[in-house]
DNA sequence: ATGTCTGCAAATCCTTTGCATTCTT
DNA sequence: AAGAATGCAAAGGATTTGCAGACAT
């Protein structure tokens, strides 16, 4: 990735600090992290980076579009780098297993929401809960 | 409703409580309805009921079959009767409306799932995030 | 009578907030 | 120097749990 966002940042009055390359490294080294996970992964490296910079931190690079959230289930939200992102979420109840599943599958339903409904789906954000081949 | 429910509840050993009835009751009364609302709506009849009662009631109303519920955004799930939850939901980003849409809509994807993945889709519980036509 | 269910209080998990200090610009 | 960002601790909302007493069977 190139380092663009740094100027991105400061157009915008923000500040590029070591906590928020960080951050943006471990959402980007991980794959599914929890705010969590995600603090873990960047206290391995600095140590004493709070919990509460990573969840700070996460809205900015949201707001920026460098990351996104999904909900995969009951627990925390997990993040991805917008620029992986290009994919839906398929999670099996029984297994607990998380596929990523390409976008064409879910093409005719978007383009139908739209004609019928008027409906932009945002298809990152998307998820499907059901059951996987192995479970079923 | 019928009260077969009844029966299904002491054939597993379960009981049958005034509490139970309630729950389901309101989650009947009320649509896409968090556990809180759940337990005002309940306390309208029978104050004293506790919000924890609500929520292991929830948990065995969908073990049963009876309700299901979905992340409608951040905050609280929304809980559904089951008999009532054959659509899926458009949640507009925007103005924060839910759309409640025939699940005709998606049929073709839960196909395609199907088909090319093995995946079969629980349509109850689907949510899909999006813009609406009013916020485009 | 038996064992389940409930209410209560406390605990847990996830996230946000206030504030003094530190760091980027 | 000015103001944004951080760490810390405390607060907040949602949900779960342990347990003694109440209730359905």
């Amino acid at each position: 990735m190139t380092d663009t966002w740094h100027d991105e940042l400061r157009a915008r009055g923000y500040r590029v600090t070591p906590q928020r390359q960080l951050v943006l490294e471990a959402v980007s080294a991980l794959t599914h992290a929890t705010p969590e996970e995600i603090c873990a992964k960047v206290q391995e490296t600095a140590r004493g980076v709070n919990i509460s910079t990573v969840y700070r931190t996460l809205e900015l690079l949201e707001e920026l579009g460098l990351v996104t959230h999904t909900h995969l289930g009951h627990g925390a939200p997990t993040y991805h780098l917008a620029a992986d992102a290009d994919h839906v979420h398929l999670v099996c109840r029984s297994c607990g297993q998380i596929i990523e599943a390409p976008p064409e599958l879910v093409g005719d339903m978007v383009a139908r929401l739209d004609q019928d409904m008027g409906f932009q789906t945002d298809v990152h954000h998307l998820t499907i809960f059901g059951r996987c081949r192995d479970c079923r």
